[in-house]
DNA sequence: GCGTAGTGGTTATTCGTATTAGTTATTCGT
DNA sequence: ACGAATAACTAATACGAATAACCACTACGC
């Protein structure tokens, strides 16, 4: 009846001997159709056995047995730590015990040689596959090693352009924002964003193209007086924003390329005794979520899917992910909140 | 020379087939202090083997083998997508590491199944533990699973008193905090603070008593009319601050118990046409990354050691962690920006 | 009265690694 | 020159679960 090494978590022989049964009874019970084959009796001694001793499969011997696999790996440069895009660690994870895996995470801090012992590690462990996340969208070189595994680039892209990639669709993003306040009546819709070729980021790059894409559609110019280009602080949202609401022709609407500017630029209007949305509509990007529904008003603002992204990118690898190089890009949905409103009319 | 299954990973048995030894001296060669009880030769030999294979162990088949753990488990409430507490993680990875285990992270944001059947899996692969960590500091109820191995409750307090707990020492950083600003010379010192019975979170009462005490140290009362509770957003910050600051006796400075009211606090004072250092004092608590340093002034404030709490839960793990029901109280450094400064002298 | 089908199990094997207990040569001490 | 020690390596086994193959027995058709 006891277990023979009381110590030691029971196994299905201990089961297998508490129900009077062989070890291969309990197995098939246990897993296979709840062992149909067998009669009720068996059934209920092996059931009784296991949770009088409190067993629980051997995930190892599972594993190694029959060569599948019971976690995917998740490696980022500090992705899970940001506090911008902890939320993609969600997602994956979500998706993964969908299908009864757990996640495997280790941040790198940007470390090639952590990143590479790590990923060795996980590979060991026979994960399904590993995502390679980032904390924000960039163009980024993946480690060999990936090669050999099922593996999706997050948030971010391959430079190489082999590995597939989910990322948040910017230029979709800035036309929506832009086409936003189009919507809301607006002509004079300004601009604060990051420098584009010096930076090279995606989001820059993207958002504004989606701006200009919206400007045309409506037939309007991108008018040079009312784009600003820094480094996307709230300092340069600041500066700019007063730059722009002093200026002799005035934006009514200013899309910030992301919240933090347009942190900036709520303070810039404050210092100017002007109001949001009143004087000047403001939309941002990214939906922090420390600072965007806080504001006054609350700031409109676009969000990055991150936990649509994880999913995604955790769906990819459980369909096996070629290297097929193809890119993602996932919606970023609109977050209405108050600081837009119509154009007042022009005296 | 070929592996037998050319799709399959390659085995020890395949290294030694390449190598022309048995599979027992590659393991040896591999593991057991680098095999020196076999010439150079078939060292060389089993070494070239295995990086022409590319070949990696299966830690099934070793953690099966050897019974030891691989991994350590992570459950959490929602603290790795949290903005707040990611951190925290990442030293509970960090210390793992370096004892060659990697974390398996399950956020459950609260759901007791899911918990349960995460932890299930978790402890089907023979983790060494599990550490249990919350987003915000509080009291908890934890899981029944939790007793069959050594885990640790995370940045909050086993209710039952059963579990080891790191968190961080409230208190001290409460009286830190005052006492930074009795130091600068202030002796009207308000404090916004959340509820204390209502919410009872020992983030709130903890601050509080170190409030009182350093108070009480530099011989001070406590003065009613420059205390204030709520509910902890930057909306009360904001009215409170208004209150103390029109109030016939106003304050030199603020403790205000998070950085979230802090912002609200910064944004009555400016209302105010008031200056932040130079009118009052603010000092702030949690060291929030997307607020306190954008905050101009920057705000002066306690970090919660995230980082630190997630390595010392590790470590106790590793150490066994006995449900001693012991408290492990981490200090809260000081975050010393440009919110404080001696006052100004009465007229 | 014998083959056939079903019922209710069990036995033996496999996965990949680590390790104990050998085995076979070679060298050494006296 | 003979037993002992040493060097260099191998055979066999265990870890825990899953499963293919097999076995014993009953019931049934005709």
């Amino acid at each position: 009846m006891a277990k023979s090494k009381p110590n030691s978590k029971p196994t299905m022989h201990d089961v297998a001997a508490a129900a009077g049964v062989s070890q291969a009874t309990v197995s098939l019970v246990l897993n296979s159709a709840g062992g149909s084959r067998f009669s009720d009796e068996t059934r209920r001694k092996v059931k009784d056995a296991v949770a009088q001793l409190g067993y629980r499969t051997n995930a190892h011997a599972k594993f190694l047995r029959d060569g599948l696999a019971g976690m995917v790996g998740f490696i980022g440069d500090s992705v899970a730590t940001s506090p911008f895009a902890g939320a993609i660690i969600e997602g994956a994870q979500e998706r993964a015990w969908e299908d009864g895996l757990l996640l495997l995470t280790m941040n790198t801090g940007g470390d090639k040689d952590l990143e590479a012992a790590s990923l060795d590690a996980m590979l060991s462990y026979n994960v399904a596959g590993v995502v390679y996340g980032s904390m924000y969208h960039r163009l980024l070189e993946v480690p060999k090693a990936l090669a050999g595994v099922p593996s999706v680039v997050l948030n971010s892209q391959d430079r190489a352009g082999h590995l597939p990639s989910v990322a948040p669709d910017e230029v979709n993003g800035g036309y929506s924002a832009t086409r936003h306040l189009l919507d809301a009546g607006h002509t004079r819709v300004g601009m604060i964003n990051i420098e584009l070729l010096e930076s090279g980021l995606p989001a820059a790059v993207g958002r504004y193209e989606g701006y200009t894409a919206a400007l045309a559609e409506a037939g309007l110019d991108v008018d040079p007086a009312l784009v600003r280009f820094g480094r996307g602080g709230e300092d340069d949202g600041y500066k700019y924003a007063m730059e722009l609401m002093t200026a002799p022709e005035q934006p009514t609407a200013i899309f910030c390329a992301n919240d933090r500017t347009a942190w900036g630029a709520y303070q810039a209007v404050a210092d100017l005794r002007l109001s949001i949305p009143d004087d000047v509509s403001i939309v941002g990007f990214d939906n922090q979520a420390i600072v965007a529904p806080h504001l006054r008003p609350g700031l409109t603002t676009f969000e990055l899917p991150f936990i649509a992204m994880g999913r995604r990118a955790v769906d990819l690898i459980l369909q096996g992910a070629e290297p097929d190089g193809r890119v993602e890009l996932m919606e970023c949905p609109l977050i209405e909140r108050k600081s837009v409103t119509h154009p007042k009319e022009m005296p």
